[in-house]
DNA sequence: ACCGTAAGCGGCACTCGGTGCCATCCGCCA
DNA sequence: TGGCGGATGGCACCGAGTGCCGCTTACGGT
């Protein structure tokens, strides 16, 4: 409960220590010990900053939640494509010098295994949050099969959105707003 | 290297066994070494038979890949979402008798997160054959944000057709077809 | 200034999943 | 009968994660 802003000094220190050695050494190969002595701190001490390894890479997904939640709450009108586009648009703004740190957490996510797996579990939530929201402006059940359809093909679409932008090394955050323009695009129109 | 059919009885008798001890104490409560006790087999036999714990669950999945790529690349037509509709169509026919074990597994993987994480993880190989499959019809790159959107989203709602599907605990096989059919419909016809 | 308390810290020991190594056992073939 | 290869499983080990507990430190009240 250190709010959406603070996680103190120390964690954010950790993080970036950690973040460092995986670029370096790999995930696999760094084990929690280096991360503690790495990080200046006790191993047990570790572990109540972050939950587990996993964590310290994916810990920011749970406050991108809570950012979409928000926004796509406050979006008009009765196509939740239409809302849920102009949300993640909005969510997904990043500033140049953020950038670096993306692709490295994007690139740890996408080639180690445990990685992609922890995070689609958080991505559930999402999907829950997209399913909820398009089912309250169709008037359906959210558990119906087409909000839940729905739900989890937006997810699935950011996932190749986010995949592609950091297939090209150039690519820029206009660049990533295209893509989400694009993926939406898509499963606005449909697909046969 | 067992080919598709046999896996040896012992396996299968581990799988049982196995099956049966998560139904009844859960995953997380069961321990290797139970498994391999409950077995007749030394624990590390059981790993020789599953790399993983979480392999006595997911170990289908991958047989399910092979038969998808199979039915899907004989598809004819230009429409990436009939030749898919039809290939899950075809590949999803359980008999009556399956169902049962089907549901148990379905339960598993639900809730169970570790085991909901690493299924995923299996099915980016469907997203891809799909992938590669759309691009072939499209004659586009299957690098491509459409052919990579359009694999990813089939995946995403066959989850959703499968987990739907579990819900009702009175669904039969016919209602799986169904559930396909309809989640093919949505994504052909677009969400907008 | 002094003391009591609470919170953060971190060492220690333990559980459990997973792996490498190696002795053993069994069936098979010459 | 003797040997050979594959399957087995015991053993020791590693790394992640957890419960317990003693220690320090900072803070608030008198």
């Amino acid at each position: 409960m250190t709010g959406t802003v603070g996680r103190s000094a120390r964690a954010q220190r950790l993080e970036n220590v950690a973040l460092e050695l995986f670029a370096t050494q790999g995930f696999d190969e760094t084990t929690v010990d280096e991360l503690a002595v790495a990080g200046g701190v006790g191993r047990r001490t570790f572990f109540r900053y972050f939950p587990t390894k996993l964590d310290v890479v994916l810990g920011e997904l749970d406050d991108g939640l809570a950012a979409l939640a928000a926004v796509l709450g406050a979006q008009p009108g009765d196509d939740p494509v239409a809302a849920a586009r102009a949300a993640f648009l909005a969510v997904n703004h990043y500033a140049a010098a953020e950038l670096p740190a993306l692709r490295r957490r994007l690139g740890l996510i996408e080639d180690v295994p445990e990685l992609a797996a922890r995070a689609t579990v958080r991505y559930r939530d999402w999907e829950q949050t997209l399913a909820a929201d398009a089912a309250r402006r169709w008037e359906v059940d959210a558990g119906s099969l087409r909000a839940q359809v729905f739900g989890r093909a937006v997810v699935a679409a950011m996932r190749a959105v986010f995949s592609a932008w950091h297939a090209r090394p150039e690519a820029d955050a206009d660049a990533l707003g295209a893509l989400v323009a694009e993926a939406f695009d898509q499963l606005g129109r449909g697909f046969s």
